[in-house]
DNA sequence: TAGTGGTCTAGACCACTTC
DNA sequence: AAGTGGTCTAGACCACTAA
């Protein structure tokens, strides 16, 4: 595939927005000429010019509003997320009244506060069975969770445990919140599974629809996949997590010592 | 916006074959059906039938080649990228024949197996201002790559240097290679300037125009930026670097001990 | 030269927002 | 009801590839 074969009118007028964009002749929020504006000022047709904005709404620089016009993205606030994240400071205080209600068990989706909850059991797949050291199909307990913030979803987390570590304790609990900061870490920790190292791959690509869908993600927007394994000092993994998140909110920060 | 607020024909042609790329009816590097071959089957319109195309090319599924059809994207190899790539180990053995061939300075491009580079004087911009503990504005030194593999690029890689930390060695050689592996820290650790602590910040995003051209991105790649300070023991900063990395070509991984 | 992807026009209808 | 974005058709021309 060539680079841009045919330069046509589309991509000159998109250009143009473009660089008024960038000069701030359209800050953030601010509305744009709507197709039919463009389509006589620049005299094309409308498909040509619905192209233009389509393609500054895949780029991510603008966001369409159905029957109302397209607007400059405004910048919300980036999260710097770092080791720190996981210190033990910030589980250590936290709640872990252990729950038994088997009743609520199962596949209830909860509510509250910033993030949505379901607690399943589900048989292993590859990637997961590889990191728990179990075999693909056993049965797992998983947690998937639905981030938000400031009402709109920023990520999904969903953690993989195996079902002697966990069952009987918070983390099984579906109602979010319970166990909800730190991953449920203070929990694992008295059980005798205290959490030590981590490792997270990383990885960026284009969502799929449904996660579009479920992270309510623009159009052009990528989504950063993390695969996170956490060990006990003595190398048991007690924890596999996926996470999928909405790239522009995210900074990713490592620091680490060179090694020999 | 509201998530597909009309469902139309495209959408429709895009997932059936989106569905017949999940399951293996057509493999990596098959031929999809032409645009015009899929006009006739639904029943649509050239302009339809072009859009579904679009849809799966800029989803990053396929790969469109002018004037002769659509194919699967092949599945290229995918680097694991983690702190052991900047391991002593791979520095030490490094070749550092010192050059002061001042003629051959300035932005001189020169090209070398697997990567291109320039060595500049620019000013420091903001970050790199910031990151280098100098002035906004003031000379430093940029040594610009572009790392190739397979005759595709895969990453830029820009780093900045105090002037007085690199001047007279082989670093602002513009010939690349004498400095390459190790992003020439072995050179730095004979002026006494041992790298010792790094911290690397990513984030995803789409790339821009200029970079898709330089990286020869397919439409609906996302990139992936890594800001990377680099420190010697005492904590003074010897390199600031900026790489914009093709997103599908990597995983970052990084293990760390859950801090306190 | 024939086939293929990329772009465009002109006109139409639909879905949603705003008033 | 008016305005706006999203989608579609039918037909056309252009740019590139492959034989």
């Amino acid at each position: 595939m060539s680079p841009e074969p045919q330069t046509g009118s589309a991509s000159r007028i998109a250009a143009d927005l473009r660089a008024a964009i960038a000069d701030g002749r359209f800050g953030p929020g601010a509305k744009l000429p709507t197709v039919r504006d463009l389509t006589e000022q620049y005299g094309v047709s409308r498909n040509t010019a619905s192209k233009a904005i389509a393609q500054l709404a895949a780029e991510g620089l603008i966001t369409t509003r159905y029957g109302s016009g397209a607007y400059v993205r405004e910048t919300h606030q980036v999260r710097h997320v770092g080791p720190h994240r996981y210190a033990r400071s910030r589980w250590a205080a936290t709640t872990t009244e252990a729950h038994q209600d088997e009743s609520n068990n199962g596949d209830t989706i909860t509510r509250q506060g910033g993030q949505t909850q379901t607690v399943n059991r589900v048989p292993a797949d590859e990637r997961v069975a590889a990191a728990l050291g179990v075999e693909v199909g056993a049965e797992v307990v998983e947690r998937d969770r639905l981030m938000t913030s400031d009402d709109t979803p920023t990520h999904t987390m969903t953690s993989y445990y195996r079902p002697e570590d966990v069952d009987g304790t918070a983390i099984v609990d579906p109602r979010p919140g319970i166990a909800g900061r730190g991953g449920g870490y203070a929990i694992l920790a008295e059980r005798g599974l205290e959490p030590q190292r981590m490792v997270e791959d990383l990885f960026a690509r284009m969502p799929t629809t449904e996660e579009a869908e479920r992270l309510k993600l623009p159009p052009g927007e990528p989504v950063v996949e993390v695969h996170r394994i956490t060990r006990t000092a003595e190398g048991r993994v007690v924890e596999y997590a996926e996470g999928v998140h909405a790239a522009s909110r995210f900074v990713w920060s490592y620091p680490f010592d060179i090694p020999d």
